[in-house]
DNA sequence: CCTACCGATCGGTAGG
DNA sequence: CCTACCGATCGGTAGG
């Protein structure tokens, strides 16, 4: 061993490489944005040469996109539990909230609002990058609740025609307005406030589709 | 005149100044983005030379914020003419599905949408100028809307116990999906569906706040 | 008011 | 000899 705990001078680099290389680069862009991120930066993060970084990914671009893909990915199945959870929940009212405190704390978190404005700030020159996180981060998920609002139709514990656009409503109203000032910026909403936005969602959505007044 | 219409090169200066400056500048900013908006194409489309570009904004910072201050500016009272039709409308649901598109137009509108990115991508750097902006194209004119909805309260036209809740309610219900589909560059959504997702608000919206069924 | 130019910094690549 | 890696520096361009 080296002084100072630096890495061995024999066998593997000791510098990242693969998904812990793609974290690291992750991490870089959400805290510095993408003009702000240089590949030295990354490659100092990582505690490799840029030479070696290049040699993973072409370009900063190329870069760029893996990340999002790789994140994209990881997020795509991210509120199954919660839908799980819903279909054996014992009061609707119940798991309709806890549902949309779910959907809350996965939309609102700070590095997956980073993450979405750096796609839609970048989505022009990267469209198809734009795409896969639209489909992966938002389509899938809503669709999901589609499917479970539509079981839930089934069993007649709520009154649904249109799934998916029910799916849409509930998921707007519980993070429209949030999501909206959070993304523009402003600090985190107050739990208080989100919580109660949860509950109102929930009794507007339920006016509409409770099988029973609520 | 010199050849080809180029300005005279007498008297005042042919170049734009003040609020022809700020408007090529802003369609500058809005084409080409942040990173992609050089001083030097600003000054060229205006006619003017980098220099007395830099007399009017002492930095590319200054000439950003100023741009989407005018722009938020102009846009605070957007909403207003259609709060009153809503206010006179003869039939509620027509009035308040009329409204909806209203709201959809104004928000989706592509350059709408290209300030919104812009702004949200630099709210770091540019907090005070995201915070403006966040007050005067979406705070005022749902406060607004909420200050109509009360008085259709006080005219029994509607039964809404929480306007504020209620504006936002309607405003997300109508443009929620629309609008995050269009920030994540989708294309823009299509007209049907667009009309499709008022009428479904504005149905929703009055299973809870309408006086009578809907 | 403009041309010319600067100090700084970037993404990307060379030699060893 | 090869693979993996690094120090140094390139061409080109940004704001000012």
């Amino acid at each position: 061993m080296t002084r100072d705990g630096a890495p061995r001078r024999r066998g593997r680099p000791a510098g990242l490489q693969g998904g812990e290389l793609l974290a690291v680069a992750r991490r870089a862009f959400l805290d510095l944005g993408l003009a702000g991120t240089t590949m030295n930066e990354v490659a100092r993060r990582a505690g490799i040469s840029k030479a070696s970084l290049y040699r993973e990914y072409a370009s900063k671009d190329s870069l760029f996109a893996a990340i999002v893909l790789d994140w994209t990915a990881r997020g795509r199945d991210a509120m199954r539990p919660a839908l799980d959870a819903l279909l054996t929940a014992d009061d609707i009212v119940d798991g309709l909230t806890t549902l949309t405190h779910t959907i809350q704390a996965g939309v609102l978190d700070e590095d997956v609002l980073r993450m979405r404005r750096l796609v839609a700030a970048e989505s022009d020159r990267f469209p198809d990058v734009a795409a896969e996180y639209l489909a992966g981060s938002w389509d899938s998920n809503i669709a999901a609740l589609a499917e479970t609002l539509a079981e839930l139709d089934r069993r007649e514990t709520l009154v649904v025609d249109d799934p998916q656009a029910a799916a849409e409503q509930l998921t707007w109203l519980a993070v429209g307005g949030p999501l909206n000032r959070q993304t523009l910026g402003a600090g985190r909403v107050a739990s208080e406030h989100l919580t109660r936005t949860g509950i109102d969602a929930v009794t507007t959505f339920l006016h509409r589709y409770g099988a029973v007044a609520a």
